[in-house]
RNA sequence: GCUCCAGUGGCGGAAUCGGUAGACGCGUUGGACUUAAAAUCCAAUUGGGUGAAUAGCUCAGUGCCAGUUCAAGUCUGGCCUGGAGCACCA
């Protein structure tokens, strides 16, 4: 065995046979039960960057303990593989986007092995080719049949960069998440998921998922944003038959609506304004148009608004009261238009100021009553003004009011939610394209799945300005329709990336199948995923379209659990002095270089070292050059002592005091490890539990000048533990030591160590001496000592005699093996 | 504004149940080895007071203020600060 530690020989060749003998293949049926362990998988934008190097190597550790623990291991990887940045890279050096691609993965996966990670790489799934977007498509008719698609004319979102349209949760800040411009809105046809028919059960099941963060929860809780509340309906005055409905969630507030609001795209808006007011309220809709999301959003930004001439009346005292618009109401939310009570609302307050509005105080809390003059009042209170309904707590009159508008039949309950379907097409060339045409005769018609899937073109102009280069193709818009035989056009849209990324969980349950996207048989034996790990910035896209897409698709009847991913584990960021490692800061990290410099045990022992998994972790050179430093010590504890070293992995029997001290501490290393990462994966402790152990046992070494037979066995003994324990996080580093001693097949392929529970203790224990609390003395004791014993060696000390002297003892606390608290006084 | 998370030495962080605060590491300082350096090894490292002392003794200390308890980093209430998400959603 070489003297010193040359991670570079040995990780190459280790990976080599790794991969040639197949130790990380896994069967579908092994008799063993089964995990999958799961990353998010990457764009291959090109090169590995440290935040991806954090989340595969914690999933890799999670991966390999588990195997160790026996369990089959599902542990695959694949390629988010469509986008924009393709295209754009097309664009600009004349490549073909397909090409740029797979040279990116070539390299990634390059970088992916270099770090060692125990992938079954038969299983890798390529979202950007044909045999996986065929079943893209596929599942696109699927939920198209089962009537979860569907075209409209719709506001979107249109990203002038980008030349696409993006979904709401897309839109960061009123700008595109991917290139940061400010986001337009237009009026285009596109396509739509139905997402909002699943926004209850998405809601709800968020209580299974126990495995999953409440902060993770919550955001997905507050995106989907249910209310309860009422639909009311006033008539118009001037115009006989028409009547605007509103929604609110405080219906016990209707005797204080003094005005009403509806949208400047409000659908009735025209007829609605008198000729008097047309101009004006034609310009405060023309100017409301040209405003982008974000100027409109402000919530810094003054209301502004036009009356329209017409009056409302309130069906519930026959009052009248204007109708305005203004541009503080939503078109795309409840009804569009909003009943307003500036008394109890701070909107209709600022609004209602501002252009002199009547208020009139409906609610009020008894004890400290309000004038609602400077501010509105907004918390719970009792009814005012309100007639029969006076005297009401605001709660019970919620419901009261409600039931009396269904009466009269000029209301009713109902649940809103914030949620909106997913527009998922794109005018993007670099994607899935969505298997419809468009016949003259037959109209919208999807394309039979026996001609799945449809292709990319490949005659493209990828320099077209202006539209979306699918359109340039000679050979790809004729087409034929399937009804009638006519000519008809393609369809040039393709669909959103997260379309391709909301299944690919499920195709590496049967990733070769070329009949279906999976087996039933075989998705439901390894789904759900049982630990999911991945950045925090997909809380709302990615992990909210996965539940949908298994929820429809176990309705359809293709899989038979509803939640795809039972634990998830959202990782920090890797930071660089404080802040994001990002190119313009120009404070990366290139993985390649510690690779080089360090080798890839160094970059996984050391990504996990400093920080707990959930948090973020801050990049340091220095803690880089401990990490090696550590496995230099490691390596040497083995090399320097080779001669003394055989295969011992049972617990030697032994009859010196100092042997007995050093097999403890490998039986609390083991339940030590074992336990934090069975506890939410605490690598960080991890660690520093193989650097207690290591340093344990070289202390232990340096006492003695030469090792007799027994010591040569807890010797051994605590070597082996300690390469078994640290095999998930250096995992070339322990190969090849275990091979040096002589071991037999892959150390990865050996079973986790338990402890005794026994040994796993000191022998003898610190009984720890307080007066009032305070810690005044530390005793040496057996750990036998029973409770009254442990009063009495507490009571003898010295220290507690000088301070007891003289003073009462009103109790003695005594905890057993751990501490006496004695309580005195005066 | 609402929701969630976090706050512990110079730094990253540790502390199953309320029971020795600061594990482990980084950094720093001192020392050993060396012609020298690197590497390695050893020691010290929360702050204040007292002390010749690197002995001992002592007080304070986990964002702030209260509370519960024999005992609080940990539990309860009220704040403060930072981060994240949502945000004119009626």
């Amino acid at each position: 065995m070489k003297e010193s530690y040359f991670p570079q020989e040995i990780e190459k060749k280790w990976q080599k046979i790794w991969e040639d003998e197949g130790v990380f293949k896994t069967p579908d049926e092994s008799g063993k039960p089964k995990y999958y362990a799961l990353s998010m998988f990457p764009y291959p934008s090109g090169k590995l960057h440290m935040g991806h190097v954090r989340n595969y190597t914690i999933t890799d550790v999670i991966a390999r303990f588990k195997r160790a623990q026996g369990y089959n291991v599902l542990h695959p990887m694949g390629w988010d593989s469509f986008g924009l940045p393709a295209e754009n890279a097309a664009m600009k050096h004349g490549a073909d986007p397909e090409h740029w691609t797979d040279e990116n993965i070539k390299y990634m996966t390059k970088q992916l092995k270099m770090l060692g990670l125990s992938y079954d790489w038969e299983r890798e799934v390529t979202t950007c080719k044909p045999d996986y977007y065929k079943w893209t498509q596929w599942l696109f008719l699927q939920l198209y049949k089962k009537g979860l698609v569907y075209k409209k004319e719709a506001a979107v979102n249109w990203c002038e960069q980008c030349g696409t349209v993006l979904a709401n949760e897309q839109v960061i800040d009123g700008k595109c998440w991917r290139c940061d411009s400010v986001v337009e809105k237009k009026y285009l046809s596109q396509w739509f998921l139905k997402i909002t028919d699943y926004a209850d059960v998405l809601l709800e099941d968020l209580d299974k998922l126990t495995g999953w963060g409440d902060n993770v929860k919550t955001m997905q809780a507050n995106w989907i944003g249910k209310s309860h509340g009422a639909v009311l309906k006033f008539k118009v005055k001037e115009i006989e038959g028409l009547e605007v409905p509103v929604y609110t969630t405080r219906p016990d507030t209707v005797y204080g609506i003094t005005y009403l609001v509806v949208a400047p795209e409000y659908k009735d808006i025209e007829k609605l304004t008198t000729p008097e007011n047309k101009e004006a309220v034609e310009k405060y809709r023309a100017n409301a148009r040209k405003m982008t999301e974000i100027e409109r959003l402000s919530t810094e930004r003054v209301k502004t608004g036009v009356p329209l001439g017409t009056h409302c009346i309130n069906p519930f005292n026959g009052e009248e009261f204007p109708l305005w618009t203004a541009d503080y109401a939503l078109v795309e939310y409840g009804t569009g238009a909003v009943m307003a009570v500036p008394t109890h609302d701070t909107r209709d307050f600022d609004f209602a100021k501002k252009y002199n509005l009547p208020m009139k105080v409906v609610i009020q809390d008894p004890k400290n009553p309000s004038d609602c003059k400077n501010e509105a009042y907004i918390d719970p209170g009792v009814l005012v003004n309100s007639e029969e309904f006076n005297g009401m707590n605001n709660e019970d009159a919620k419901k009261a009011i409600t039931e009396k508008a269904v009466k009269g039949g000029f209301g009713e309950f109902k649940t809103q939610y914030r949620l909106r379907d997913w527009l998922i097409s794109r005018q993007r060339y670099w994607g899935a394209p969505i298997p419809v045409v468009y016949c003259e005769k037959c109209g919208i018609q999807p394309v039979p799945e026996e001609q799945l899937p449809v292709m990319l073109p490949k005659d493209v102009d990828f320099k077209v300005v202006g539209k979306s280069p699918i359109t340039t193709s000679k050979t790809f818009i004729e087409t034929t329709c399937p009804v009638c035989g006519a000519k008809a056009r393609r369809e040039t849209d393709t669909m959103d990336t997260f379309v391709c990324s909301s299944w690919y969980y499920l195709r590496y349950s049967d990733a070769k199948n070329d009949k279906m996207p999976f087996a039933k048989d075989k998705v439901n034996h390894w789904l759900p995923v049982d630990q999911y790990v991945g950045g925090i910035e997909h809380a709302i896209l990615h992990l909210l379209y996965s539940r949908f897409f298994t929820k429809a698709l176990r309705d359809i009847g293709l899989l038979d659990f509803d939640e795809p991913f039972k634990n998830l584990l959202t990782q920090g960021m890797v930071l660089k002095d404080g802040s994001k490692m990002s190119k313009s800061k120009g404070n990366t990290v290139d993985p390649d270089e510690i690779f080089e410099n360090y080798g890839a045990d160094t970059a996984r022992l050391f990504i996990l070292s400093d920080s707990p998994p959930a948090r973020d972790f801050d990049w340091s050179d220095a803690g880089v050059e401990g990490c090696y430093k550590f496995l230099n010590r490691v390596w040497r504890l083995i090399s320097a002592n080779i001669d003394d070293i055989s295969l011992v992995e049972t617990t030697p029997h032994t009859a010196k005091k100092e042997n007995d001290d050093l097999i403890r501490n490998v039986h609390i290393a083991i339940k030590g490890i074992t336990n934090d990462i069975s506890n939410d994966f605490q690598f960080n402790t991890v660690i520093s539990k193989y650097r207690e152990l290591t340093n344990a046992i070289y202390e232990w070494r340096g006492k003695k000048s030469s090792l007799d037979d027994e010591d040569k066995q807890v010797f051994s003994f605590a070597a082996i533990a300690l390469m078994k324990l640290m095999s998930p996080v250096a995992v070339h580093l322990t190969e090849e030591i275990w091979h040096e001693l002589g071991g037999k097949g892959s150390i990865h392929e050996q079973t986790w160590l338990k402890w005794d529970e026994n040994l796993a203790k000191a022998s003898s224990i610190t009984l720890v001496v307080q007066v009032n609390g305070k810690v005044k003395d530390k005793i040496e004791v057996d750990e036998s000592l029973a409770e009254d014993e442990m009063k009495q060696v507490a009571l003898e000390s010295s220290k507690v005699k000088e301070l007891t002297d003289g003073k009462t003892i009103v109790k003695v606390i005594v905890v057993p093996k751990k501490l006496v608290n004695i309580v005195v006084k005066g």
